[in-house]
DNA sequence: TCTATATATTCGTATATCCGAATATGTGTA
DNA sequence: TACACATATTCGGATATACGAATATATAGA
């Protein structure tokens, strides 16, 4: 899983898959999450949120930084403004599907 | 490969592919275009073509028209307008990637 | 050091996706 | 009907991707 260059397909490729639009969903919204936040807030076992934070991290979608035990995630800070052009508009009927998500990633482990 | 209906992720999983990518491109550019055309715009076999632009067409990113023994293709027209939305800001890096593809698109088979 | 908590990775397997090659279908024309 | 051209589909195999289960790593605190 080497780093990858932001492109269009490589954007497309990192969103492709439900668990990982709706971690992007969370972070757009919420600016910086934990990963025991997003496992609640998405309600799946924590390998699975790691592998596929793993893979927006190897996509350069996102970034993180740890903070004693924990580890929080972003989007990316330096981002190409297409690409958080994409997002944005993504955001609008993705914040619509996945309100349950975003209704429990209003709270935080710490 | 049944007909979706159009959602963030059913959108990104269609263009989460270079040959779909560069498809959607030259359709955004050139508003319709006969699968010959596309097949010379992108140098690909006729049937790997044919068979993206079936994924494109059950994502129902795109609607075709038979004229004799042409096929053309276009976007759909009753896209949503988030759809619409992220194409447009897809458009711009992808256009920069996908300049030959274009050029070669401007030929017509009529 | 021992333990608890948070997070990441590995392994095995099931499923999806992509492609080339071959073939089928549809349309126009002789 | 026969043939040519445009397009679509099927088949088989290679590769990628997702997941559950188990395990490894990192940090904090007793």
């Amino acid at each position: 899983m080497a780093a990858n260059t932001l492109t269009p397909v490589t954007l497309c490729k990192a969103l492709a898959d439900d668990t990982r639009l709706r971690l992007a969903v969370l972070l757009f919204r919420y600016g910086e999450l934990c990963v025991c936040d997003l496992v609640e807030a998405l309600q799946l076992p924590q390998p699975t949120v790691s592998r596929h934070l793993a893979q927006l991290r190897s996509a350069a979608l996102v970034s993180d930084r740890r903070e004693g035990q924990w580890v929080h995630y972003r989007l990316a800070e330096n981002l190409p403004s297409w690409a958080m052009a994409v997002l944005t508009e993504l955001m609008t009927p993705a914040s619509t599907l996945y309100r349950a998500e975003l209704k429990r990633g209003a709270a935080c482990c710490m």
